[in-house]
DNA sequence: TAATATTTGTACCGATTGGTAAATAAATAA
DNA sequence: TTATTTATTTACCAATCGGTACAAATATTA
């Protein structure tokens, strides 16, 4: 409110909280949290099973995290930032085909890993539901369509490069890529092995333009 | 439990039932259960919106229908031989390429269909979910394998007649298309047009096996 | 020690879940 | 008319849903 103030939350040390501490690690159970969200879905996982998971009580869980919706929200920053972020590293890559060909093999893998739940959380989390899932079905279609476009956006660089043929639609490729992925997501759900999903990605690369 | 009893069943005419008589249409609730399960999936579904939708109380869905597993059985039989029975005609196109090209053609048909709900209700209803939804996952991924294994077939009766390449891999070509649908199914329900459908299985029909 | 701040566990809230008991209504058969 | 059969409606069941009130517990500050 006043100068004073401000200077005193900013220069003061991360002084210890006053009151009783909390007695349980808020990522670890964020990460458990995004274990459970990731195998069964925004709706089908309880908050009761959630907790469980946690080790927690359910009032520690809205104390810290919020209600369900904002718990989710947390658990999927967190697997955006963890196990998806392999996707941001394909990004880097320096022609459009490399970008594809490291997307999809280190999405083989991701999707083969059995350490962890099978299909993408952004794909399955709620594909369906009920009434009550709405708002987190619109979210996940947005993250979605936010990698089709980075996608797009890549090839359109790789276009004005010369990296892809002129004559290419950089937006149809896209969704091509985004399409295989998300069916990617699908067969990994239905027990498909990494010898198939990486058959599947040769097949897909094996028509990536050319200027022929 | 003797002849005269099943040659009478046999051979009885359809005689007027005894009681009362059923006060709706079996095969109209069935599409609107279709309906509700398609667009809301398996546990989005609640047994007070289906009764509601269907225009009945509960007990008569269970009178009728049997329990939530047995119903949504029943309206995913009826998917099957009405919204879905696309496949089949397909599968009976004279080459595996006509075959594949028919059924990505229909399938974006299908997607794009505004009157229907969006997405496959095979690949969608029961992805992911809680404990009580197992059962009609595993069953939902039978299904999907089923799809795969025809496409597997017919590809190898195809390389048999010299309609594909004796170099062909059947069952990755096979996991390749189906991945293909399933993804496009993503990609309905985030709101895909026709156009952009269409676009995508050109890109997947693109590299075609050949024999060069 | 006393006062204050924060988290914990317990026990609960109303609403909804899938599913059903029981009485009533509407038909046929005797 | 009466008995029998079947379907309807209403009202309910225990269990679970997401979410919370409240008091006991545990820390720091004065």
């Amino acid at each position: 409110m006043n100068d004073v103030v401000k200077i005193e939350s900013v220069t003061k040390k991360p002084a210890k909280p006053r009151g009783r501490p909390l007695a349980f690690n808020q990522d670890d159970a964020l990460e458990r949290a995004l274990q459970i969200f990731w195998s069964r879905g925004y709706e089908g996982a309880s908050m009761a099973e959630l907790a469980d998971a946690l080790g927690i009580n359910k009032p520690s869980i809205y104390a810290t995290f919020g209600n369900k919706e904002a718990l989710f929200r947390k658990a999927l920053a967190k697997y955006l930032a963890g196990p998806a972020a392999f996707i941001g590293e394909a990004m880097k890559e320096p022609t459009a085909h490399q970008v594809v060909e490291k997307f999809l093999l280190l999405a083989v893998d991701f999707f083969s890993d059995r350490s962890t739940p099978n299909g993408c959380m952004i794909v399955q989390a709620a594909l369906t539901g009920g009434q009550g899932s709405s708002t987190i079905q619109q979210e996940l279609i947005a993250y979605r369509k936010s990698l089709e476009a980075s996608f797009n956006e890549r090839f359109e660089l790789a276009k004005s490069q010369g990296d892809l043929p002129a004559h290419v639609n950089a937006a149809a490729l896209a969704k091509y890529i985004t399409t295989i992925h998300q069916g990617m997501s699908v067969q990994a759900t239905s027990g498909a092995t990494k010898e198939e999903l990486l058959a599947i990605t040769e097949i897909a690369l094996s028509n990536w333009p050319t200027n022929n």
